[in-house]
RNA sequence: GCCACUUUAGCUCAGCUGGUAGAGCAACUGAUUUGUAAUCAGUAGGUCGUUGGUUCGAUUCCGACAAGUGGCUCCA
C-alpha cells in the first residue's frame, strides 16, 4: 500500500501502481470523467501511469493550467496522427501546448500544405478523437528508438535523441500514431470535443533562419462545443480593439504605397494625441531636471562606426546616401548624436547627472515581414533622453528613471505590463555584445539591485540586453496577443569609453561616465497604438482628438451652439460643433462612434437659460448644466489628466 | 527576408463553373427643422492592387511584382 496526500492535506491509503485516474474514480465517477493529468511529486504526469510509491497528488481538470496544455499537447499529437493520414510520409519535429493551443512543426518533403486542407485535417481529427483511442506510454531503450526512426528515415526525431539520455526515452501512442515524446497526456482522444487548426505558417527548424523552413500548423481544441465558441467569440472582441482598424476608424493614421511601407503619416487626430504626450514628457523632464536638445536626422558613417552600432545593425539601417565622397546615414537611434553634445562642451563632475531629451525621429530598416501596424515601423518618434552620470550617481538616476515610468503607467492606467531584466548571454559576447565580461556581471547587479530595492516584481532573462548594456524592458501585449517592448531603460558602460566621452572628477582626473538610455514613452507610434487598444479607441479627455461635440436639436439653435463652442475654444477646449441638417438621434450616435468625450446637446431650454445638456460618451445624458459649470468641470479633468 | 493566405467604390463586403460589376454606410443634391445611438428621395463614384501570359474574350485561370494579414526570424 502507499500513502497519497491530496492538496487539502489528506492522506490516503491505496495499492501499490494505482493510477491517478483510478484514484479519482474511487471519489467520484463525475470527477474521473474530468482528470486530464496529474500533479504527483511536483511533476505533471499521466492519469493513467501507475503511481509505485507514497505521493503527493493534486488532480488536473480543464481548469488548471498543467491540465489544459496536457490536453493542448495530445492535441497536436491527435492532430500528427491526422496529418500523417492525409500526407503520407510527413516527418515531424517539435509540437508543444503554447498560450492558446498548440502547433506542430513538419517536413512535408515537396508537397505544400493550403489553408482548405486544415478543413479535411479538422475532419479527420474529429473522427480520430470519437474513436475515443488511449495515449500510451512506453519506456523505450535509447537504441530501440534509434532503431525505430531510423526505419521511419525521420532525421528530426534522430536529431531530438541525439540530445537524450538511455533510460529517459518513451514514446507515446495513440490509434496509429507513435511520437517520440516526454509526455505526459491525457486518458484518451475522445476528451477533445471541439477542433479548431487556425493557421498555416512556416517557421525555421530550430528557430534559425539559415535553417530549413518547416511547415507549422496552429490549432486549438477544446473539452466542448460552446468554450470554442467562446474562444473565437473573444477574438472577435479583441480584434474590434485592434490599433489598426481603430486607427483608421478614428482618423489617428494612415499610410500610402507612394510614401513606403511602414511609414506612418499621422492624421490631425493623430497629432492631436503626439502632442498631448510630448506635452506631458517635457512636464516631467523639465521637473526632473533634462534638458532639451535637438538633432539632425542623419550622421556621417564615421559616427555609427565610433558608436559600434553599424557593425550590429547595418542590415537594419536604410543605405547611406553618399555625397562628395561621404557616406551619410539616417539616423536609427538618437543616442551618438547625444553623446557628441556630451562632448561639445567640457564636463566636471559638478556638471553631472547632465540629463538631455529629444524628441528625436529615427529611421530603421525593419524587415518587410516584421512591419505590424503602429508596433513596428520604419519611421520611429521618441520621447527619447540620455543621462551622463558617475558610478555613485547611477542608483539614484536609475530609479528615478523607473519611478518616471510607474508615475506614467499610473497616468495612463497600464497595469498589464511585465517588467523585465534584460540580461546579456555570455556564449555571445563578442557577437552580439560587446566583451567586458566583468563590466556586465557589474551592471547587471546595479539595475538588479534597483528593481529588488523598489520593490517591482520583474522577470530575468538572458540574451535580451542591448549590445552596450543590460536593460529593463516593460513588455506589453497587443489586443491579438502579439508581445511587444512599451518602454525600456539602458545602462551603457560601453559607448562612453569608444566616444571618448569623458569629465573631470573631484582629484582633477579624466573620469568616463556611465549612460542611461531611457524612452519611458517608448515609441509615440508603438504607445499610441497600445493606448488605442487599451482604451478601446475611448481616450481620457485630456488626451481624445476631440474633446466636445456640440449638437444644436436644428439650426433654429446652431448660433447658441456656436456661441457655446467659441467659449470652449477661448479655453482651449478641443471643440466642434455639428452643423449637419440631421436629426439629433443621429448627431448622437454618430460623435458616440467617434468616442468624442463629451456631446453637448443645445435646443431651445438650453438656449433660453444659457445651459447645455451634457452627454459623456458611453454614459448617457448627465443632466443640464450652467456653461460655466461644464467648462470648469472639464478643465480639471483635462488639468489632472483623469483616467476617465 | 522566409512560409501560407488576402487585395472589387472613401469604408465594410456580395459577385456560381471566364462573357468588362453590385449592396449597405459615407459623399453630393433636394425635401425635412428634428430633444439623447441611424428621416426620406435622388445623384455621383470602380481600366476589380500593378504587370505579363493563356483565351475570340480575364475581376474570374496561370506567372511576376507590390501592399496587407497570420506566423517564423529580427527588434539598438
Amino acid at each position: 500500500m502507499i500513502n497519497i496526500t491530496f492538496p487539502d492535506g489528506a492522506v490516503r491509503q491505496y495499492e501499490n501502481g494505482i493510477s491517478a485516474l483510478d484514484i479519482a474514480k474511487s471519489i467520484s465517477e463525475g470527477l474521473a470523467r474530468k482528470i486530464l493529468a496529474a500533479n504527483v511529486n511536483g511533476q505533471v504526469w499521466d492519469a493513467t501511469r501507475p503511481i509505485n510509491e507514497d505521493a503527493s497528488l493534486n488532480l488536473l481538470t480543464w481548469n488548471d493550467k498543467d491540465g489544459k496544455s496536457t490536453f493542448w499537447h495530445s492535441s497536436a499529437h491527435l492532430m500528427a496522427e491526422a496529418v500523417e493520414a492525409v500526407f503520407p510520409g510527413v516527418k515531424f519535429w517539435v509540437g508543444p501546448a503554447i498560450e492558446n493551443g498548440f502547433y506542430y512543426d513538419m517536413d512535408l518533403g515537396d508537397t505544400k500544405m493550403t489553408e482548405e486542407d486544415l478543413a479535411k485535417l479538422e475532419k479527420k481529427m474529429n473522427e480520430l478523437a470519437k474513436q475515443n483511442n488511449v495515449y500510451t506510454r512506453k519506456e523505450i531503450s535509447k537504441p530501440e528508438a534509434i532503431q525505430y526512426f531510423s526505419n521511419k528515415k525521420d532525421e528530426y526525431k534522430l536529431d531530438l535523441l541525439q540530445g537524450l539520455h538511455d533510460g529517459e526515452i518513451t514514446f507515446y501512442s495513440q490509434g496509429n500514431f507513435t511520437d517520440l515524446c516526454r509526455g505526459p497526456h491525457i486518458p484518451g482522444t475522445g476528451f477533445i470535443k471541439a477542433i479548431k487548426l487556425t493557421s498555416i505558417a512556416g517557421a525555421y527548424w530550430k528557430g534559425d533562419e539559415k535553417n530549413k523552413m518547416l511547415t507549422r500548423v496552429y490549432g486549438i481544441t477544446f473539452p466542448s462545443q460552446k468554450e470554442l465558441e467562446e474562444y473565437l467569440q473573444m477574438l472577435e472582441e479583441a480584434k474590434k480593439r485592434d490599433h489598426r482598424k481603430l486607427g483608421k476608424e478614428l482618423g489617428i493614421y494612415t499610410m500610402d504605397d507612394d510614401v513606403g511601407q511602414g511609414l506612418i503619416m499621422w492624421l490631425p487626430n493623430g497629432t492631436v494625441i503626439i502632442e498631448e504626450l510630448e506635452k506631458l514628457a517635457k512636464e516631467t523632464e523639465n521637473a526632473g531636471g533634462y534638458k532639451r536638445v535637438v538633432t539632425p536626422h542623419i550622421a556621417k558613417e564615421s559616427m555609427y562606426l565610433t558608436s559600434g552600432h553599424l557593425p550590429y545593425y547595418a542590415d537594419s539601417m536604410y543605405p547611406p546616401m553618399e555625397m562628395d565622397g561621404e557616406k551619410y546615414y539616417l539616423k536609427s537611434m538618437n543616442c551618438p548624436h547625444h553623446h557628441k553634445i556630451f562632448a561639445a562642451e567640457p564636463k566636471s563632475y559638478r556638471d553631472l547627472p547632465y540629463r538631455i531629451a529629444e524628441y528625436g525621429t529615427v529611421y530603421r530598416y525593419e524587415q518587410s515581414g516584421e512591419l505590424f501596424g503602429l508596433m513596428r515601423v520604419r519611421c520611429l518618434h521618441m520621447n527619447d533622453a540620455h543621462i551622463y552620470c558617475t558610478k555613485e550617481q547611477f542608483n539614484d538616476e536609475f530609479r528615478a528613471v523607473n519611478d518616471m515610468y510607474l508615475k506614467y503607467f499610473k497616468i495612463f492606467g497600464i497595469d498589464k505590463y511585465v517588467m523585465r531584466l534584460s540580461l546579456h548571454s555570455p556564449e555571445k559576447l563578442g557577437i552580439k555584445y560587446v566583451n567586458e565580461p566583468e563590466l556586465w556581471k557589474e551592471t547587471e547587479t546595479m539595475v538588479r539591485n534597483v528593481l529588488t530595492e523598489s520593490n517591482i516584481p520583474f522577470v530575468e532573462v538572458q540574451d535580451e540586453a542591448a549590445f552596450y548594456g543590460p536593460k529593463i524592458d516593460v513588455q506589453i501585449y497587443s489586443a491579438i496577443g502579439r508581445e511587444f517592448t512599451l518602454a525600456t531603460n539602458q545602462v551603457d558602460f560601453s559607448q562612453g569609453r569608444s566616444f571618448k566621452l569623458e569629465y573631470t572628477d573631484q582629484t582633477n582626473k579624466p573620469e568616463t561616465p556611465l549612460i542611461i538610455h531611457r524612452a519611458p514613452l517608448g515609441t509615440h507610434e508603438r504607445f499610441i497604438g497600445f493606448l488605442l487598444e487599451q482604451y478601446a479607441g475611448k481616450f481620457p479627455v485630456w488626451l481624445a482628438p476631440l474633446q466636445v461635440k456640440v449638437l444644436p436639436i436644428s439650426d433654429k439653435f446652431l448660433d447658441y451652439a456656436k456661441t457655446v463652442s467659441q467659449k470652449l475654444k477661448n479655453a482651449d477646449i478641443r471643440t466642434e460643433v455639428d452643423d449637419r441638417q440631421e436629426k439629433i438621434g443621429k448627431k448622437i450616435r454618430d460623435t458616440e462612434l467617434m468616442k468624442v468625450p463629451y456631446m453637448l446637446v443645445v435646443g431651445e431650454k438650453e438656449m433660453n437659460e444659457d445651459k447645455v445638456a451634457v452627454r459623456r460618451q458611453g454614459k448617457g445624458d448627465i443632466g443640464v448644466k450652467g456653461i460655466e459649470e461644464f467648462l470648469n468641470e472639464i478643465i480639471t479633468e483635462i488639468k489632472d489628466r483623469r483616467a476617465e
